[in-house]
DNA sequence: CTGTTAGCGCGTTCAT
DNA sequence: ATGAACGCGCTAACAG
């Protein structure tokens, strides 16, 4: 009945190879299950005796000691800076997935701050969400340094990593040329904060794409918020109260527009008929909800992005399996318009203008 | 120009020590800023010219090779089911604050396997968030090999570890209770899977209550849903679109709460008039949003488990700080009622049968 | 007082 | 099937 030693402190290697009564050796053979190449190389009856000495003392061999000797932790770190956004979610969702059937573990780290951390924790390959232009240098010197890299970020060149651009521009411009089908009066529902980054594109998508319509932009009809859904909700209220309010609106996130549309129905607002509402991103949140969520994205992205990032973690040349690049590169993703039923085609017949 | 050796490999500390021309010794007391106890005892020039070789290699220490002496990771880390809960995030949230200024690296687990996982990773604490019961066997090991655990779970002795509960009983015959003042027709909205889990007790306290009111439950004001989001909302625009509709909401969460004040929304309804909502658990989320929403929850919560945890994380024993137990223990959360906006106090007068 | 030597603690892996 | 070296950073004990 005694099944462990309880003396409070973690069982090591040796202590199973003395239990056993054989080598450490043999014990990192038997439990590893790799000896040479070809054959077993070891019996039968001294692996269950080391089976048996390592189930009674619950010997876990440590990752960190492992890692040290072999240079690969079986982990893959996930920088997420905006873990409220489904867009992380669908992430880690699809990493979880691919890495389990391979023996990985995803970490997350919810963090901004990776730079720090990603020097001094090492991972079989590394995800980063989000690199502000002063953080660029540090991505190049943690590549440098032999960290496996895998960066979603437009506009950056592949430098000793893999970049992943999923280019939103034309994207978006496809969203709103949907809305100018059917509607004049547009707002856009954009982060304050978006300027610097990625979100830029995505509300100059909205600007140009109104010019090229011969639209002149209302200051009014933008509303801006802090990232929180509860404030792209209050900044989609301040829009649709107006007293001319928009019969449209371009939101430049998934879950900014599904906050939007509702605020829009708590204001008593038909979505897709008085009111459209059209996202950028192409969650799963905006499919399955109803009104499903009219958007645009890229096609099969979180799925081809795990597929990448443990590929690169497991060191894998790529083989048979189509579309995979052989050494660091920048990878772009196509964007198609999901129309759905928050924004519907809109006809000569339909449109509200 | 020449900043790095950029040679591809990860710089370890004795490259550093070469460069300097000196010992790895030397470098790690240089940067690890400790020698013996009292003074500096290393001189200001090879200090300088340590620094400086550190710099041009871009060296960072390994952190899996120092855990391996020390034993300690400066990581703790949080394994969380439920990511897409606000409750997850406010968790991640308080810990980071907490564990920033102590040099301590929050990873979040996102899995629901932690038990493959934490015997293999070494963290210098581990925050569990749900343990099913097959899984205890497990964690009272993990507990005995060493690993420092703080658990939440409602109904589980400490074993070598802290157990957090915040027992929800009383708090949600609290919530209900309120409803009860002004209400006969009240439902519940509830995940279909909380049967064996903590949630279990959250519909029972709904059951407890109304029976003793002398009201009888009503299999048609049960909304159960798959414990997400848009299943919450569509469960409650089911129980609000009832001829005979509830006049109030007792959901067994928050967000599941927030999902029932959309749905009531966009059914034309009035939150805190029409139809009362209480929701549990006392997330940020809900008193920010508006209407805001009444709640039940326990004080601080989140604040008080970010130090706990970081207090077993460093070692530390209980000094000045209050209410902080020295050795692992049961740690009880008192639960208050939140009287918010959703589901105001209710007078003979204004009550709604 | 300053700096070095030597060995620890892991699991892995090459010779024997 | 094994002994011993290895990779890493840390640190007690020692030498100058």
């Amino acid at each position: 009945m005694a099944k462990t030693s309880s003396t409070g402190v973690r069982p090591t290697i040796r202590m199973v190879a003395e239990l056993a009564g054989v080598s450490t050796a043999t014990v990192s053979y038997v439990l590893s299950g790799r000896r040479g190449d070809g054959g077993p190389g070891v019996s039968d009856p001294t692996a269950e005796k080391v089976k048996a000495a390592a189930e009674r003392l619950g010997y876990r061999p440590n990752q960190a000691a492992r890692a040290i000797r072999t240079g690969r932790t079986n982990t893959v770190i996930l920088s997420l800076t905006m873990l409220s956004d489904p867009w992380s979610l669908s992430v880690i969702e699809a990493v979880q997935k691919a890495a389990a059937p391979l023996g990985i573990t995803p970490m997350i780290l919810g963090d901004a701050d990776w730079v720090k951390v990603l020097g001094t924790h090492n991972a079989d390959a590394v995800f980063v969400d989000a690199v502000s232009k002063g953080q660029r240098d540090e991505l190049r010197k943690l590549a440098e340094h032999g960290t496996t890299l895998v960066v979603f970020d437009e506009g950056l060149d592949a430098e000793g990593f893999d970049v992943i651009r999923s280019i939103a521009g034309p994207g978006c411009r496809m969203a709103v040329e949907h809305l100018l089908h059917g509607h004049r009066k547009i707002a856009c529902l954009t982060p304050a904060t978006a300027q610097g980054t990625s979100g830029g594109a995505r509300y100059r998508a909205y600007s140009e794409a109104l010019a090229a319509a011969g639209i002149a932009e209302r200051e009014d009809y933008v509303g801006l918020f802090d990232g929180t859904s509860a404030g792209a909700y209050a900044a989609a209220t301040r829009v649709l109260s107006m007293p001319d309010r928009p019969t449209a609106i371009y939101a430049t996130t998934d879950f900014a527009a599904v906050s939007a549309i509702n605020a829009a129905q708590r204001l008593g607002l038909a979505v897709g008929a008085d009111v459209d509402i059209i996202g950028v991103g192409n969650t799963v949140e905006g499919e399955r909800m109803s009104p499903s969520l009219s958007t645009v994205g890229p096609v099969d992205f979180f799925d081809k992005l795990a597929r990448l990032l443990l590929r690169r973690a497991t060191g894998q040349t790529g083989d048979s399996a189509g579309g995979a690049p052989k050494e660091p590169g920048v990878l772009d993703f196509p964007w198609h318009l999901f129309v759905r039923e928050s924004a519907p085609h809109r006809s000569a017949a339909t449109r509200l203008y």
